[in-house]
DNA sequence: ATTAATATTTAGACAAATCTAAATATTTGT
DNA sequence: ACAAATATTTAGATTTGTCTAAATATTAAT
């Protein structure tokens, strides 16, 4: 699988949500930065390949075989991502490109030794879930903080508000996007939350939670 | 940089011995596997770059900006084949393969971050000094290691003597290719030796010492 | 149901990296 | 110093992945 190839192919799965839905050759083009006579071409390719079922006009989606590659290029990346930020200190925000090249390195070897150094992580610096060595893995779903129920644990991604104060507070109480967060309790009476974030315990007002996304891995 | 472009860099670097010597388009042909004619082509263009001086029917050798193209990948590589052995367990044999895939990753904060995740190492587990960050490395080179005085250290990379009894005496005292040793002192009667290996001192006679190999950087 | 707008494909061209075969330069041996 | 052997380059072709422009198919709107 050419470096190229495996780039069409995670486009195909990304823009097909997970579930593998029919994509446009339009929407590749763009996700790709590229041509749609370009895309013609390398769908061809990849159909012939059996990596892709792409019909004239129709659009394309990955075969059986082709959304085992998929699953296993974002393995890779959301693994890489996870060393970036465990064991060397990259920001949130800093792993992704290199990320982007890390992924076509090819070594069965080395993908599972880095997940065992990592512990076999659940999900990576995004929250997003990490599929496993056989390809199974769960679906994220992002939700505001005072959606959840209490009991679910979840990666801060996203705040909705994003004025001076509201960042302020945060950035008091010590929750950084990145940082997982597991909700203890809901005060019914007002709707504030007790949680807790990296290993501490704070008191959150729901006006607070209202304004936090949390993925979650159901 | 292309990556068949470093390829070419680092072949160039490796034929001239690290010297920068002259090398010719029959040598870079066998070494890349390639033809001649192909090498022809890509010795112009490095040319045109700026990273080798090439003559026609008179040889190539690189510019000072290729040079530092050059260690900047051997850096990579032997980094990366650290990575492999000491954090994921890697053997000896094992790591070059997915080095030469993981040296084209471009990005100067990780190179950095692995080399310090490592703690700086000096040399590789082939016994190679690994280039500094600026680009300046000690040359290493390949000795018996009863040739060697009192004081020197250096890396185990190979037997003289490949007999069944040999390798079963190093199996027994627990001395493998790629381990570290020790020169603590020398028997001016006979020759024998005490060396220290993995952290275990013991004695090894001349004869034993006159088929072992060592690198050492001086 | 036709036309207009949009999406997609085809045809032909280009750059990178390679190859083969032929031409040319250099080196070696006598 | 000259012929033979070897090394190197040139010319022209091929593959991969891309592009533009033109042709064709699909979809949306009246």
């Amino acid at each position: 699988m050419t470096l190229s190839e495996e780039d069409y192919i995670k486009a195909i799965y990304h823009l097909g949500k997970g579930e593998n839905n029919i994509v446009s050759t339009n929407e590749v083009a763009e996700q790709m930065k590229t041509k749609p006579s370009s895309v013609t071409d390398m769908m061809k390719k990849l159909s012939e390949k059996g990596v892709a079922n792409y019909r004239k006009y129709k659009g394309v989606c990955l075969t059986e075989h082709g959304l085992k590659v998929a699953l296993t290029l974002v393995r890779k990346h959301r693994l890489w991502e996870v060393f970036l930020v465990e064991k060397l200190n990259f920001a949130w925000d800093e792993v992704h490109e290199v990320a982007e090249q890390l992924e076509h390195i090819k070594s069965e070897k080395l993908t599972d030794s880095l997940d065992k150094l990592l512990g076999f992580p659940q999900v990576d610096p995004h929250g997003d879930p990490i599929p496993s060595k056989n390809g199974e893995f769960k679906k994220a779903v992002k939700k505001l903080l005072n959606e959840v129920p209490v009991g679910t644990s979840g990666t801060c991604v996203g705040v909705k508000d994003s004025s001076a104060p509201f960042l302020k507070f945060l950035d008091k109480n010590r929750i950084a996007l990145g940082d997982t967060i597991l909700v203890l309790e809901k005060e019914e009476f007002d709707g504030s939350l007790h949680i807790q974030v990296k290993g501490k315990d704070i008191r959150i007002s729901d006006q607070i939670a209202a304004n936090l996304y949390l993925k979650i891995t159901e």
